[in-house]
DNA sequence: TTGAAAGCGCTAACAG
DNA sequence: CTGTTAGCGCTTTCAA
């Protein structure tokens, strides 16, 4: 395989002014330039990017944390991800953590191995001791889906969301709303339930802890999962006479799960039971689900933006993005009757 | 940040040591060795990840080149991938590709620039010239999903899967079945198109032009999506009298596309139009589709395997895996129509 | 066993 | 403008 030493043979010049015509500087004459080209091409050579790597302390390259993505939502900001960084000509490294510790792993491997030159920080929690160890580095990193007051971040509004979504079913006239959310350790479940419990109290109802479920059932993830949202709606219908007549549930996928339960129990949504999800997966609209929507590519978009610019740059000013939510009214939560039948 | 000469000095031996320490390798006493040890830990050091790479000709990553991966079927197949990976303490490095054009760079780029060990071929066709490349330097390649004659490869086999979904039908009572397709660029597409030729064929049933519509609608990716399905659906039904009683559908997404026209045009599965599909995903167990169930985890767990045995020894010998499928019986069918209220 | 030295293939000063 | 040289941080002979 040809190296810099070749090329710089073939083209009669030194191994230096090779790398300026790879690097495209400007202190070149037009004719070295076009002889180091051609010898390039005649060689058919490529710079080999590890060499590059080591010698300009750069990996262009960015890791990307993220919870074992089975999840519809991850593909989402993905594919988001995945387009602007190859946009920047960089390569996307995925790390997929499936247990907590694990992620301590990683992120001390991406920190002391320096394979990245930044990294996406998503859906996960992360700790102070983390935060300023990464702080104090100056290492690149955004929390995506995910907050901590001393990093960059982007996120949506989860507050407002499930505020959003608690408040179409109030004035849908519903009053006994309940909720069926992740666990309670991650982020956007706890901000879910807040923006929830302030919709009821901004609008006189109270929260009744049996009308609260937190997915955190044994070996089921984060609780982000159809099999989870099931498990909870059965533990709800089986409030019988206190049962609630509507649900927000704090994922599109675990609405699923939860509508196969009400199916199951040969109950109708909405007429017996009304549903709104969180998210917006692609899969809502097909089932007809009310949500909450969030700009989940774009998210991962301008994720992507900063870090670059952070990899780039000094870290110039904090960074911590909020993007707004809005509500997605389908067949699932009642408001729209009589327009389509709906699936059940 | 420390480097191996920081540790060297602190150990009081030299480097050669130090690296022999951290390779694990037989020939060090023990005494140093904890000597060492106790550097590294005092420390904190941990090898560059790219110098080692440079020196090891080894990267320690696996490229996966995929299509834009907005599909479920590549969800599930990366969860398999990505899993063995980590298993193997490689990085994943995702390489999605949307037109075809520019597969080639993403070839050049990972075959010239070096930066993953081998790679993962997804779902994509590749050229003989590309596969003479990848067999001339002897580049570890699997493909996954797609096949080449002269490279490892492990996939489906399309063909009885398709002949498997057909015969169904068949079984069922149908005899005027249309198939809708993926684009037939695709290799999965022309293969089952393929074995639900056959299918028609052995059992004394005509094709018909008409009854089968590839879904190469523009600008819609490889077909393969919601979408195209419920255009191609939109087709076969606008055939009024000589409209198909049953229609085996290329991929489960692109069925749902189709049910979804269905609906529409207020018709009900399976009374007055049957319908399979092909993969499996999540998905269909929840709308009750009857499908053609791939492996798809187990597939990209293999792929991995394969991959790194070729990448730590040399190619021993051709390695062209078909793993079976089956078929699994739900509603979409009519096949258990009383078990069951159909998603409609 | 272990240390020293020679790369791995490139970038980036530093002269000229 | 351009060649030379000294690293980047490790692995791996080669001697000792």
């Amino acid at each position: 395989m040809a190296t810099i030493y070749d090329v710089a043979k073939r083209a009669g010049v030194g191994i230096g002014t090779v790398s300026r015509a790879i690097n495209k500087q400007p202190n070149l004459s037009e004719k070295t330039r076009l002889k180091v080209e051609q010898a390039i091409e005649e060689l058919n050579y490529q710079p080999h990017s590890m060499a590059q790597s080591l010698a300009r302390r750069r990996t262009n390259s960015i890791g990307c944390i993220i919870p074992f993505f089975t999840g519809y939502f991850f593909v989402q900001l993905l594919a988001g991800i995945q387009r602007k960084i190859t946009q920047y000509e960089n390569d996307l490294i995925l790390y997929s953590v499936d247990q907590t510790n694990k992620k301590e792993t990683f992120l001390n491997r991406v920190l002391k191995e320096r394979r990245v030159d930044g990294i996406l920080y998503i859906s996960l929690e992360i700790s102070n001791e983390d935060a300023a160890v990464f702080n104090q580095k100056g290492f690149p990193i955004v929390l995506v889906d995910s907050f901590h007051p001393d990093l960059d971040s982007i996120k949506v509004d989860n507050v407002e969301g499930a505020y959003l979504a608690t408040k179409h079913l109030i004035d849908l006239g519903y009053h006994d709303i309940a909720m069926i959310d992740g666990q309670l350790n991650s982020v956007p479940a706890r901000l879910r339930l807040e923006g929830y419990k302030k919709a009821l109290r901004d609008n006189g109802l109270a929260f009744h802890d049996q009308h609260f479920v937190a997915c955190d059932f044994a070996n089921e993830a984060d609780g982000f999962n159809k099999q989870s949202g099931y498990t909870a709606m059965l533990q709800l219908l089986d409030l019988s006479e206190s049962r609630p007549r509507a649900v927000f549930v704090s994922s599109d996928i675990q609405a699923i799960g939860a509508m196969q339960a009400v199916r199951e129990r040969n109950l109708r949504i909405p007429e017996d039971i009304a549903i709104v999800g969180f998210d917006d997966i692609e899969l809502a609209s097909y089932v007809g689900l009310t949500t909450v929507k969030q700009p989940t590519i774009e998210m991962g978009e301008l994720a992507v933006e900063r870090l670059m610019s952070r990899i780039d740059s000094l870290p110039d000013q904090g960074f911590q993005k909020q993007l707004g939510t809005e509500i997605v009214v389908r067949e699932t939560c009642g408001a729209q009757r009589n327009q389509h039948r709906l699936a059940q």
